[in-house]
DNA sequence: GTACACCTTGCCCTAAGGGTAAAGTCCACT
DNA sequence: AGTGGACTTTACCCTTAGGGCAAGGTGTAC
């Protein structure tokens, strides 16, 4: 039998590691002196110890390495292969998120080079007041999440096509979304998806024209954020106020368009003086 | 001004991040009122809250985008240069240990497949009673911490053998360890770099032979703890006794071998009859 | 006036241990 | 048998970046 301090020696692991360990259920000694607590391990114990820090490196927490530890007692192997495909899959998919990351970063790093301040994008959004003609819309309102956003972009507009198809209505513009929440809830927000048509049938409604502030945005939809703010900003120092829902309207298809920094993406602020 | 609501709306962030921000004054609100302590936020705030979170998905922590906003009010982009860069490649380092994570996952996960346990390898360690010869080496011991290990390998053995081409001494082995302290203890260890030779002159020495258990590690050398570990429960439960410090004797070239699966390290423990 | 949304501070919680302290224990050496 | 140093025990506080909840105060719309 190994004292904690020869078997943390052994494993690479310190002995608050073991301690730790032993608290929570994880690997518990062999045998405990009754007298003095003092706590002491087999060599065995090793092997399964080696398993835990491999386990550790994939990134499984310690709760996770134990109900492995207990479902491997059962000798199913199904368990832990499953869990271990997912976990690959966290693994891949954090692998391209930090290497998104860097893009971004070197993105970042070679502005500063050209002497351009990171941030400074913001201070470019110019904001025009526009006068907007009414316009014809089919349209179709869903209360989501906004992690549903990207999904659904997909699944109302491809609907709103089908329908224009079936319907043989004519294209008038572009792909929008008004935005009916007044503040952003991440947890529900309420989107209306539309295209502009011209024949008036049901499913669709005229949104009146009117004074707009009006934000052009060449880049991805993250920097969308920023807009937002730089219009409230704006109609806010110039004594407007909102009288309705913003929108947006999508010059770019998503999908068509490869690089962000080619899409383009018209936000517009309904407003009247104060 | 913002409430505190409203610009955790507009920023995405909880206003328990915001309140958490101020504690540690990392951003403070534009104003107070005195009466109740209701935070106020300027919507110019926004640009500083954007910066802070694109830095803090840099991975940069709270305490360091903080000392990065101070020197930022010094106009001083050097720093914010400076760091950048050695964020990107922590990134980068972090990106390929989970490559390799990936890699050793994959292995696993087809090992079961195969229907071979994970950690199986360990129970395949063989360990033999051998009996070996008294050798003369050429040997130089050095203490140092177990993360300089790898350079230490490559820097001591050089030096022996350009002594050997010097004083044109015989080779009559492969390279080896000598592991003179008793128990692992990272931060110190005694090592002796050392290669079997003929002459004997000074810098070399006689190492006795006689009764060893022997393990031999096919892979790489992480694994070697492994082997240890079993020679370790080898030893005390055929009741032997170590009687010297065990040594590694390495039969492949680390640099020469590409895969590590290719290499061979034989592990002696010198061993009695209790 | 009142209902309700919003704001405040304060307290406890997270995962995986690290650091330190006070007290008890083991082993080797005299 | 005594002693010193190394080892072990439990207990308590600390870490990051906030989340959750409670009790109580406040703003605003109707």
């Amino acid at each position: 039998m190994l004292s904690i301090g020869e078997f943390s020696k052994i494993c690479k692991v310190s002995t608050k590691t073991l301690r730790y360990y032993d608290e929570i259920g994880l690997i518990t000694p062999d045998a405990i002196n009754a007298e003095n607590g003092y706590r002491y391990y087999s060599i065995r114990q090793f092997k399964k110890l080696l398993f835990i820090n491999r386990l550790k490196s994939y990134d499984f927490s310690l709760e996770e390495i134990k109900a492995l530890l207990e479902w491997e007692e059962d000798q199913s192997e199904e368990k832990l292969y499953a869990a271990l495909n997912r976990k690959h899959r966290e693994i891949q998919e954090n692998l391209n998120a930090l290497q998104y990351t860097l893009n971004q970063m070197s993105n970042d790093i070679s502005s500063i080079e050209r002497g351009v301040p990171i941030m400074s994008y913001l201070d470019h959004i110019e904001v025009q007041l526009v006068e907007t003609e009414p316009m014809n819309i089919l349209y179709t309102r869903q209360t989501m999440s906004s992690d549903e956003y990207a999904i659904g972009y997909g699944k109302y507009f491809s609907r709103l096509y089908e329908k224009m198809a079936t319907e043989k209505l004519t294209l008038t513009g572009t792909p929008m979304t008004i935005y009916h929440s007044p503040e952003y809830n991440p947890a529900s927000i309420s989107i209306e998806f539309a295209i502009p048509v011209e024949e008036i049938v049901t499913g669709t409604r005229e949104i009146p024209g009117g004074l707009c502030a009006k934000s052009v945005l060449k880049g991805a939809y993250p920097e969308l954020t920023s807009v937002y703010a730089k219009l409230r900003e704006w109609v806010e120092h110039e004594e407007y106020e909102l009288v309705r829902s913003p929108y947006e309207v999508y010059l770019t298809d998503p999908y068509q368009t490869a690089v962000p920094g080619d899409m383009v993406t018209e936000v517009y602020f309904p407003i009247k003086k104060k």
